[in-house]
DNA sequence: CCGAGGAATATCAGCGCTGTAAATTTCAAG
DNA sequence: CTTGAAATTTACAGCGCTGATATTCCTCGG
């Protein structure tokens, strides 16, 4: 078949190539490689064979340059092993690929140059969308720099009227979570993180449905509830608990702002000897395989990331066919994923 | 500045623009926009102003089409949302990035044909070279397909002589490991969890390493120590290892496979009333972020991820740069990160 | 003041493919 | 057999940039 070695290295094999042995002419050829209907069955077949008997293979960068689409989009986002993200790349992933797309990544590792990079784009034409989740970056830059490639924003970071966005709703989202809790009697319920420099607004959202729950129950709030953190991440969550409980604070139950919270929560109060769920309910935000995977098993605000790849892949092929209309924002749902830590004893 | 609009969307601005607009050929622009030596400092300033003033950014396909350089590197790993791969992605595409290369990421999802499609290379010209973590495909598949993309393997899935190879020395590391818990006086080690149909040869060389210890220690050497699985995954060690223990399987320590296997251990030791590390102690194999932020800390062996991404870049651009040798293979250290699982109480 | 020799800049042919428009062939109807 | 419309096929000009190969411009020793 086509394994026939042809000894000459770097010596590819061209549309022309296949052209001639053929005896057709490149266009020609090229319309059998895109199935384009207008062939005849001979002339079809004859070009097939030959680009069989040569291994012929497309030259992307050369179509690229000729149609202007790269049938690639870039996916920006903060760190590639943060459980969350490295999920979301996956369903992104999956669902471009679906589509025919391919991903590049990009880890902009929280850092504001290099989120602009991304929005500004450095180079061009290598991509014909980005998907990016901005944590530094302001709405106003992102309006500023709008780039001409078609972009779709994630998360909470930044909303500027000029690009689509995907989110779950923070608040709501919360106020299920919190609901879950107090149905089951948590009366004393904290919330651990309360990033004090959160570039976004996620904590304060979710720190907003959290306090309207307490509102509208008969559950204590209390400032003293709300532990502070000067950062994300498990090693200041665990600091922060620490010292909330050395300091006196007393819980039955912990809404945390995400599962890496939510692991720090389920560490140190195994330390301090509380049981869990009995004596403290922990749940998470974000529903990673951190949660699925821990002992105790834990619950954790699950935002559908297959709603916001589809979503998300959505929006951009729509810019991408050219609408050009103002930002729009949609909103994916989300729902409890109920584990362990949130069991009912009984 | 450059924040002007051209108000002409799609309209971009190219080398001859520029060249025209500071009265110079757009080979000179080439130059300036390379920083080539021999440009003049008053040419060299009004092309830069020329291209500041357009906001002229350079068009990456044309350039790789004129260059034959992408500059993108292809990363084929089965799941971006394992744990292990996730933090794989991001050393390579940190180190990627430190090289002035961008990651594309195609995930294989540990199917057969996807991952003959990475190494038959559908289309071409798209990537400079591939990193390529297999899992199904075989040694002789890969021999077969060789394409003419520089490639680096990783793992321990295939080994043709014809593609360099990039991994630890599992036996070693897996003795290691048993050297840590042999030294605790542990005796009765088990081995979680001894996938059936490994397509890899990964957990047949930990497991010779785990016997190897055995052999050559004071332990127990048993069959029934050493726990099937049906395939990867949390809850297939569950399932194994709670048979085993129904079935009257005893351990003082859990070698595992990987982290993956270590939570399953840690959630079914958890229900079976065994303490860890007092009881059982356990050790995990990737050192992801699973093992750093589960409760108790999860120790395990950990590969050096960092050097991984060293190595392999260093053998991919000297592919890239025309070696053409025989397929070569390096080892990277592996560590054991000692947690709360192997603490010896005390 | 001339010519050598190096520095600076320019010319131009592609890289491999596709869109457009035009040429050619095919075929049913007259 | 024609003839016109539809079906196929082709020619060719780029897409935007760079490498190789000129060409022009200086500077300086003799």
């Amino acid at each position: 078949m086509s394994d026939m070695k042809s000894g000459r290295p770097g010596n590819r094999v061209r549309l022309e190539d296949v052209a001639k042995l053929a005896g057709v002419s490149m266009k020609t050829v090229s319309n059998v490689v895109h199935d384009y209907p207008h062939v005849s069955a001979t002339t079809r077949e004859r070009v097939q064979a030959a680009i069989d008997q040569l291994g012929y293979r497309p030259n992307l960068t050369a179509r690229t340059l000729a149609t202007g689409r790269t049938g690639m989009l870039a996916l920006a986002i903060p760190e590639i092993d943060q459980p969350y993200f490295a999920d979301l790349a996956r369903h992104i992933g999956e669902e471009a690929t679906r589509r025919g797309y391919r991903i590049i990544v990009e880890q902009t590792l929280k850092d504001l140059e290099a989120e602009r990079a991304v929005i500004r784009d450095r180079e061009e034409g290598l991509v014909d969308g980005v998907i990016f989740q901005p944590v530094r970056i302001d709405t106003m830059e992102i309006a500023r720099l709008r780039p001409d490639t078609p972009l779709v924003l994630l998360g909470e970071g930044a909303r500027p009227l000029t690009a689509d966005h995907v989110m779950i709703d923070n608040v709501a989202a919360a106020r299920d979570g919190m609901d879950l809790l107090l149905r089951q009697g948590r009366r004393r319920i904290g919330f651990l993180g309360m990033v004090r420099r959160d570039p976004t607004q996620s904590t304060h959202l979710r720190l907003l449905g959290y306090q309207e729950s307490l509102l509208a129950a008969d559950a204590i709030s209390d400032p003293a509830l709300v532990v502070e953190t000067d950062w994300f991440g498990v090693d200041d969550g665990i600091t922060a608990l620490r010292a909330a409980l050395d300091a006196g604070a007393r819980f039955d139950a912990l809404f945390c702002r995400d599962d890496l919270f939510a692991m720090a929560a389920l560490r140190v109060l195994d330390r301090a000897g509380l049981r869990v769920p009995d004596d403290v309910a922990v749940l998470g935000w974000d529903d990673t395989a951190l949660a699925r995977y821990s002992t105790p098993a834990l619950s954790s605000i699950s935002p559908d990331k297959a709603a916001i790849a589809r979503t998300t892949l959505d929006l951009l092929e729509d810019r991408m066919a050219g609408f050009d209309g103002v930002g729009r924002h949609r909103t994916v749902a989300h729902a409890i994923a109920e584990r362990d830590t949130t069991a009912v004893s009984g």
